[in-house]
DNA sequence: TGATGTGAAGCGGTTCACAGCC
DNA sequence: GGCTGTGAACCGCTTCACATCA
């Protein structure tokens, strides 16, 4: 509930922020306006101040933010001050592959264990990371420390593996089930469907919006011309 | 420009539906009413109705929809009753990953190239998928009629990557790059941002919205308490 | 002067509520 | 009676515009 205040579209921004400010860090920049930083990623100077704004004013009036304050700040409040470790529940081709990916290696986020509930695969390994029994969920979780649990299940089993994680405690879940999942309050799910995302570029190459009203199948009919004007525009 | 009458949020929820419309009519359901389809994701049924009512009248007042019909309705709008060939660009670990995992194998997605700049690679397989020489890939891509680009390489070189498809005629990109893209009007691109989301979720466990504002750093001063207050509710 | 912080306006998406139709 | 299709209200995010301050 309060934990609402602050929508995703802005973390993700700030995300976005940190990352091209530790490269401007890199590359020996001491300080920033709001302009210049919109320029970077063509998006509004404005937004970018409120979004900072948030969560205190770290800017100064004539000068911008002083890069190297504002990555201090930043880091903190997306909790990247401290490690988080990750597991991740369906040893499948999806889970494997995110395993075996080590794009979160160089970061604070580490996978530290794999889930199944084939006998076949328990206690196997894909990379350095062993995958144990569903089952042992609880234990194992509270064991490794795990902080966020990522769900790389079939569709049918998705909402019984997020209760299953939810009863261990983990409150932090990413979901690559394609389906919507329904979660208690006190836990954040992020689900991120590849197969909507592709169907919808699909939706695009098929003409997208072309079709839409105008391109109409014989069976439906047409009444109120004054709406399909109205839609047009 | 028109293609954006139509928003992805609404495509999105489209591929949803038909996905759950698949399922019904695999149950041996006839009908459906938008209250009932409504329930199953935890969501509006006038949003339901009105995104569909974007594409026609496809429902039957008093009895809902019939889902076979609706069903290749939805299946003709996002472009899925053709096939769509598909090329990653990027043969790393992430790219390797998605072309191995084979999540779009039975849809009609399928994964026909790889791509890379790095001599070592190029003419290797992975699965039974060749990499080639991204600086071939304007020819290769027209002999195998790609039409969907997936971005798979370092933030640094995504943007060169997405102009060298463009180029080519490449209509539809999904970007795994952590960093905003630029693209033509007429091109369509998708940004999934693994690391963005998981900061996003490293937010919400370090106290989320609770340190806003509030949870302040001793350099930032406190003036106007009224908009704070303000921002609290 | 130059850039922040922010009220107010603008815009787009969601939900409500009900007229219209089967 | 039941459910769709949809104007209107609502809500939240984005952009504008400017007062404020280093």
């Amino acid at each position: 509930m309060k934990s609402e205040r602050i929508s995703e579209l802005i973390t993700n921004r700030l995300s976005i922020y940190l990352r091209c400010l530790n490269e401007m860090a890199a590359a020996g920049e001491k300080t920033v306006s709001s302009e210049r930083l919109a320029e970077r990623f063509h998006l509004n100077s404005a937004q970018i101040r409120k979004d900072l704004a948030n969560f205190g004013e770290f800017g100064t009036r004539g000068v911008g933010y002083y890069i190297d304050s504002l990555r201090e700040h930043l880091t903190k409040i997306l909790g990247l001050d401290k490690d988080h470790r990750i597991c991740i529940v369906g040893s499948g081709r999806l889970g494997a592959a995110l395993a075996d990916y080590h794009g979160f290696r160089d970061s604070n986020f580490q996978i530290v264990a794999l889930f199944d509930s084939d006998p076949e695969k328990i206690g196997r390994k894909i990379g350095d990371v062993e995958i144990f029994d569903i089952k042992n969920f609880s234990s194992v979780a509270k064991r490794d420390k795990i902080e966020v649990a990522v769900i790389a299940v079939p569709a049918e089993a998705a909402q019984a593996v997020l209760e299953k994680v939810t009863k261990a405690g983990i409150k932090a879940v990413m979901n690559f089930a394609p389906i919507p999942l329904k979660a208690n309050d006190d836990v954040k799910v992020k689900t991120v469907d590849l197969t909507s995302s592709l169907e919808s570029l699909s939706f695009f190459l098929a003409g997208g919006a072309d079709q839409a009203v105008n391109g109409l199948k014989p069976n439906v009919k047409r009444r109120r011309k004054e709406y399909v004007v109205k839609n047009k525009r």
